[in-house]
DNA sequence: TTGGTATGATGGTAGTACCAATTTTAAAGG
DNA sequence: CCTTTAAAATTGGTACTACCATCATACCAA
């Protein structure tokens, strides 16, 4: 039945220990304001040199988790003033999905993949509709959902590009990464997502008409939040 | 005269490394796809350890900038690709300030601020409005337009956690980082707002009035991008 | 052609020592 | 007893060195 070979993922000990410390963080291990175990103590706890550990606390210092002062020591910092970069983090607790931050996500992705649309639609120049046209037609000669999916994801963000706004070019970069790493969740958002309607989207960008883009454009992103509804009132027996 | 004495600031080496490497990928003096000397050379080079290196490497790979993969080296890649954390770079060349990145921030800003405000209206609890009404007072109880600007951000990520929705939460933050690291540049768009307009924006709030929240923080969030598209029009001996 | 094997380049990690900033402690002076 | 001062301890910052792990390449052997 071959399950989909897929290369082995090789976890570097920066990124497993990165990873540990932010779980231990965000449940609560630890409060902000808190300073975590010297450096020295920290490596020899987790078997590792100074070096191998201090990579993996520069991480979580620009996810904005803590802050490190020469002589101070380690201090927690509140996730709520962290990095958007760590919403990531926040949707995956022990490889289960948080439904509402995933549906804070994709309540987000509405708002500007609408507006996203609306721009494309104001700024569009020829070669990005060739690009457009081009991504189209791909998607239109492809029958593989997985294929389907990743060319989804290209779309969006080449009209991200059209937008000419970096903000959200690079926002469509935070979600095209939650996207591929778990692909099978949005798979069904993604099956649900008709093509047809991508073509009513592209027409409206190639014809300058901002209005029926960020229209269509939020109705196709609405499909994802109402799937996602179903899920969540599905599993509603903790209340 | 005190002029508000600042504590130097120590730029650690591998912060400044990865500013230097950050330019030097952003400026073009690398494309995508292109690999950068090994580790060793670059140390050698810049003369500092590998681990020192190391360190500011793995700030330009989270931010998606590079990649890198043992035997095969460190791959630049297309910052279009790369982490939304990197518009505060875009923003900033050399200390001089891109215009159209700002525009492209305060834009997407407005979009979100004001959504934000609705959601706020629609989700506020007591506790929330509790806090939206201490700032406002503390606001009112301020001349200090440093301060005031300080409360101001303040404000609107109050604003953000009361829409619930973590992913503007988080974006805020961005937002209030880039504020905070210009203070000077942002002092004229704090000044030019009225603290009327946000008392307007705080009742809607409390009063669960979605609508004029959204209507009033868009027409907040617009003055920006007025004073912003003056300063723009007034430089423009490029063309 | 296929698979193994040796080699070189490159990143990954370990160990140790010392420098620099901060905090803490203790001594000194009033 | 309190304040001031200075020494010591703590903690992060950086350096030097050595070795392991992975990948690319070329060459060899079946």
């Amino acid at each position: 039945m071959t399950p989909t070979l897929i290369p082995v993922e090789k976890r570097k000990a920066p990124e497993q220990i990165a990873e540990m410390l932010m779980k231990y963080i965000l449940q609560g291990g630890v409060r902000p304001g808190d300073k975590l175990p010297a450096e020295r103590t920290l490596a020899a706890r987790l078997n590792v040199t100074r070096a191998t550990l201090r990579e993996a606390l520069k991480k979580l210092e620009q996810l904005k988790l803590i802050t490190i002062h020469q002589g101070k020591g380690i201090i927690v910092q509140d996730f709520h003033n962290a990095s958007i970069d760590l919403i990531f983090s926040l949707m995956v607790i022990d490889g289960e999905i948080d439904l509402n931050i995933l549906e804070n996500i994709m309540e987000a992705r509405k708002l500007f993949g609408s507006h996203v649309a609306r721009l494309a639609a104001r700024r569009a120049e020829e070669k990005d509709k060739d690009k457009l046209r081009a991504l189209m037609s791909k998607m239109q000669a492809t029958t593989d959902p997985k294929t389907l999916q990743q060319l989804d994801m290209e779309f969006f963000h080449q009209l991200a590009e059209t937008s000419k706004n970096m903000v959200y070019i690079l926002l469509m970069n935070t979600i095209k990464t939650i996207h591929n790493n778990y692909l099978d969740l949005f798979l069904p958002l993604s099956a649900h997502s008709s093509t047809d309607l991508k073509q009513e989207i592209l027409k409206a960008v190639l014809d300058g008409d901002e209005e029926v883009a960020a229209q269509k454009a939020g109705t196709f992103l609405q499909a994802g939040l109402d799937l996602l509804d179903s899920l969540n009132s599905a599993e509603s027996k903790t209340a």
